[in-house]
Parts: structure tokens; C-alpha cells; sequence
DNA sequence: TTGTACGCGTTATCAG
DNA sequence: CTGATAACGCGTACAA
């Protein structure tokens, strides 16, 4: 392994020419260029990037902070993120809040003092305090948020319609021919989950005359919530579709259902949201609503890139969730 | 955001010494110590932390190659490791090589430019030169290799006892009355499902005269392996127990024996491998083998942590595996 | 206990 | 097109 300063010896040019080469410099001439790339395949050259981000204030690592990496929607959008990023030769170095504020403030605090290049973040559920995004945004550093953007102005965010998503989710089951709608809604302090209730109530809204509908918001106590679901489903016999606000309480529900002979999707027409790899596991398959993932990862990664390149206007770019049908909506 | 410069001419004193209360030196006044420290927090300083890799040659920075973030054995060692080294004052980059060799390849060059302090791996499946590993050997960078280490002498390594786990699998189904096993080996190219395979032969030696049983390795062609694993049901009708080797693949076969109408545990007794989240979701749930994914990292991490410290004879960490019985196993 | 001065490996500026 | 040299921010002998 070795330095420019033993190619420049080797090759007997000085640093600052080999220092061009490898900056792809045109200001060098093709026989020094090939004379110098040579001499690094041999001394099998490693550039220090600790000291060009030191000289440069450019340090080509990306932050990115999720709330947990353990969670497929998350992963998923940090293999997009990889794919682009990686092509343009940046490094990410990934922090996961699990939903601690704090968590997220050292996290930040972290990628200031490695000099990060730009950050990629989808906030906790717990944040309420914005002073440390605004300490990057005053250290001009380029952020794009996405899935769960904070509520400030003039920010660049990519997002997934989940009130068009839960309109869809909604339609779905009633153009199935479902008359009384259950909506088991997710924590109302989380952002996409109001949308996704929004969006339940529109698609409703829409077709008032054809349905009646009823939502529950859950607890956190998931033993405790399934107790509370079994009870709704006694005393209204009569709901014949469920729009669950995620893939995974979509599953425990049907589960219950199972247990309660409810059979899916004879009796009762189910579907989630999030399109998570085992909704094709189980038996039925639970329809989903897709929210290309990978694609939002991409899309952010796209986007902080031109932001660091140029600065731009703050840009919102918003994603289009599709439905993904499967066995647990089918009309028999 | 300031740098030890102006805190050393807002306090007076000189930029050694500023430094050298960043450093916890002992040889600093206590009073200069506070004043440095009221300065550092008024002016909000952040220590750059690429002008110290430089200096000292100590990025602070651990490098982890994982074969997927989008797994959750792996996403949970992360996790694991993300806990023990965050406490140190240390940040991971991660990096994916999705099974090839070449973005393994990569991947630890980039980490060699970063300087990274250490090196947490577990290798692609595709892997089979380790001429990039001896050069970060070469480099004197610590490694801890976990899960799937690289066939090499006096490494470090962290890795569950896979053959022990299917040994405890397969009594298990043996104890709960099964005679007629089928084993579903994973592809015989990866160390950890060869292991299994040979933990489930020796658990049927020992029992050799109580049971009879059987091995088919499958294919990566997901739907026509179904279609051979039922023309096998269909040939054997005997076969009472199933060890699959991974829970994704228990799934799987219990989709397919329901729809055979091979009741489960009734009829049909099935325990997988890995302790996946789903196997918690399905009906009936799935018996599997843990392997503690968390505290694989964890223990790698710490492993990791005391390589870097000093110099340690290569060592050997087997974890081993815990029977997790759920119902697709149970007696009636 | 504190300060001075040099160097880490690279990039940027200027002069040639 | 090329070379000499300063500078990036910090750590650490060495001197005081």
C-alpha cells in the first residue's frame, strides 16, 4: 500500500501531478497520466481519504439515519440508497434511532463531526424537537427526508401517498363488495398513519351511500389489542372488510380471524399496507398495498446527490402506492 | 460549530492544550480543564473528526460486510453491534455485498481508504478467493469474522454451532414420537447448511434404530422445488417430522401441507432453523432453533473491540443454538 | 502544568 | 502542462 508521494518518487513526477491524475485532472498530459497509473497498480496505491476530506471539507460518506434496520421497509430503501450512492462512489454510514429522540441527536451529532457530505433520514416517531436538523441545515449540510419528513419549511422530502394508498386500500373492498368497513388504524401521532386514516374516511366519503364504516385505534399492548379486536368482532358481525394500517397487524388479524372462523376472504375481506415480504406467506396471501420501496431509496438518494452537486429549491417528490391484489380481498 | 483554535483563543490557553483535554490527558489544571470545557460548549465545538483520523491514524470508524441488510439474522447481529460499539464512541459503515464476490472485494477496498479501525464480516456465499482478506490482514486491520467465516488459519470468528442446533432439532422431532424424518437441506455449497446437514445425520445415528429418514437438497427454483417436495410427500406417505433448514423454507412446506391436508403437528411435525420474526405469525406457529442473532454481534463487536486494543491470539466464539418449541411440533 | 512546532496525506494556488 | 508550497485541523514530542 502506498501514498501519492511514493508514486510521485517512483515515476519521478512531483505530487501535485499525481495528485491531477487522480482527480481526473485534464491538465495532465496522457503519457504522465499512463506513467502514473501504472506506477499505482504497482505500489498498489490506496488514496487516504481521511486526508482528502480533510484538505477538501468533502468527505464522499453519506449519513443515513432510520429507526431501525431490523424492519424490511427500512432495508429496503437503504439497498436503494446503496445502489445509487455506491455508483457515484460515496460510502453510507447508517445510525438507527429506534425511535429515540435522543438517539437522533447523537446520531446527527456523529455525522457532523465525520463531516458527512449529506444525510438521508426518515425521523423517529418520537421527535418533537427539531434543533439538531436545524443545526445541519445552518451547516449547510444537504438532507433529504424521507417516508417520515419533519414538519418544517423548506426541506426536500420524498414520501409515499399513503392517503392515496389508503383511498386505494378502501376502494378495493368496497368494489369487492364489502359493505361495512373496519379501519384498525395505527398510532395518531405518527404522521402516515392520519394519512392513512384521511384517506380510509375519503374513499368512504365517497361511496357513503353504499357503507358503513367504524375505526379502532390500537394500543401498544398487542395481546391486550387482539382481546379488544375480538370483542369489535362479536358485537359487529356485519363487518365484512378490514383495512389494516400495516402488513403485520394485518397478519396477527388474520390469524384471529382464523381462530374465530371468519373465514377470509369468504365471510371477510381483508388488506394491509406495506407490502411485506411474508403477506405472500401466509395462507390466504394478504392483499397489500406496494410502496416500491427500494424505488423511494433511490429516489432520495437521486435527489440529495443533485442537492449536493447544486444547491436547489426544495423539492417534494411524492411516491404512488399500488395495489397488489391477493388472496385475502378475492371475491369468491 | 468551532474548532479547538478558537476555543484556544477564546480561553487563552494554547491549542495543545485544548487538545489534550479532548484527550482526557492527565496533564491538564483542573481549572483550565473547566474553562476549556464551559468555551467548548458555548461555541458549540465539534471536534473534526478526519483531521484526527489523520493525525493519529485512528478513524473511529468500524467497517461491517453483510451479505443483505434486508434479512433479518443480519439486521439483528447490526444491531447488535451497533449496541456495543456506539458505546465506545465508534461508528459502522455498512456494506452490503448481496452474495458477490466482486462487491466484497470492493467494499473492503473502501474500507481501507476510510481507515477503518476494525472489520466485522460475515463472507458472500459466492466467495471463494480471499486474496482481499489477506491484505486487510497484511494491513494489520483487525478482523472478527461472524455466522460464515472464510476457511482460513488463526482467525477470529463468532459463529453459531449449526450442527448442534440441528442435532436439537432432530431429537426433538424424535422425542415428540416422529419415525420417518425427511430432512430439507439447504445448498450443500455453504458451510452452515452442510453442518446442519450433518447434525441431523448424526442426531439419526444415534436413534438409528427407532427412526428411518431421509435428505433432499433443493434447488433454487422456488416453485418447482414445491412441486418436488409434494411428489415426495405423495411417494412417502410415512414421513411424520420435517427439519427444514431455514424457517423461510418451513413456511413454505407448511403452506404446501395444508394444502395437502397434512394436518400440522398432527399428522405432520415441522421445526425450522433461525428463529425468524414470521415464524411467530403463522398457524399453527413454528418450532425453531435460536441462535441468539444479537448476541452474535454483540459478542463480535466486543471481540472486535479487544483486537483493537491489543493484540490478542486468534480466537474462536461458538454460540450454541436454544430449541424454541411452538406448536407445529407439539405432541396432542 | 503549559506552550511551540512539526507532521499526518492530500488538495489548491500560484508561478513557471 | 508541470512543480513548489501553503494549508486543512488536530496530536504529540520536546522544550520551557
Amino acid at each position: 500500500m502506498a501514498g501519492i508521494k511514493e508514486i510521485a518518487k517512483m515515476t519521478g513526477v512531483s505530487l501535485a501531478t499525481v495528485s491531477r491524475v487522480f482527480n481526473d485532472s485534464p491538465l495532465v498530459s496522457p503519457k504522465t497520466r499512463e506513467k502514473v497509473l501504472k506506477a499505482a497498480k504497482e505500489l498498489d496505491y490506496r488514496p487516504n481519504m481521511m486526508a482528502a476530506a480533510l484538505r477538501s471539507g468533502k468527505s464522499r460518506i453519506i449519513g443515513v439515519i432510520v429507526p431501525e434496520v431490523n424492519n424490511s421497509f427500512f432495508s429496503d430503501i437503504i439497498n436503494g440508497i446503496e445502489r445509487v450512492v455506491s455508483e457515484s462512489g460515496f460510502n453510507i454510514i447508517i445510525s438507527q434511532t429506534h425511535e429515540l429522540q435522543e438517539k437522533e441527536n447523537s446520531a446527527l451529532d456523529s455525522f457532523m463531526k465525520l463531516n458527512v457530505d449529506g444525510v438521508l433520514m426518515s425521523i423517529s416517531k418520537e421527535t418533537t424537537d427539531y434543533g439538531h436538523i436545524q443545526k445541519l441545515i445552518d451547516a449547510k449540510i444537504p438532507i433529504v427526508f424521507f417516508d417520515r419528513p419533519p414538519s418544517l419549511e423548506a426541506i426536500n422530502t420524498v414520501v409515499l401517498d399513503n392517503y392515496l394508498g389508503a383511498h386505494i386500500a378502501t376502494e378495493h373492498l368496497i368494489n369487492n363488495n364489502c359493505k361495512t368497513l373496519l379501519h384498525i388504524a395505527g398510532n395518531s401521532d405518527v404522521g402516515i398513519f392520519n394519512e392513512r386514516k384521511r384517506g380510509f374516511l375519503a374513499a368512504i366519503q365517497k361511496h357513503e351511500t353504499e357503507v358503513s364504516y367504524q375505526i379502532t385505534e390500537l394500543k401498544s399492548d398487542a395481546t391486550q389489542d387482539l382481546k379488544h379486536l375480538e370483542n369489535l368482532f362479536k358485537e359487529h358481525p356485519k363487518i365484512d372488510g378490514i383495512f389494516a394500517f400495516g402488513d403485520e397487524m394485518a397478519i396477527h388479524v388474520l390469524n384471529l380471524l382464523t381462530t374465530l372462523q371468519l373465514e377470509v376472504p369468504k365471510k371477510m375481506k381483508l388488506i394491509g399496507f406495506g407490502n411485506a415480504h411474508f403477506s405472500t406467506l401466509t395462507q390466504p396471501t394478504i392483499s397489500s398495498i406496494d410502496q416500491e420501496n427500494a424505488h423511494m431509496g433511490e429516489l432520495s438518494a437521486t435527489l440529495l446527490l443533485q442537492n449536493m452537486n447544486k444547491k436547489q429549491r426544495p423539492t417534494t417528490k411524492i411516491l404512488s402506492p399500488k395495489l397488489v391484489e391477493r388472496e385475502s380481498s378475492k371475491i369468491d
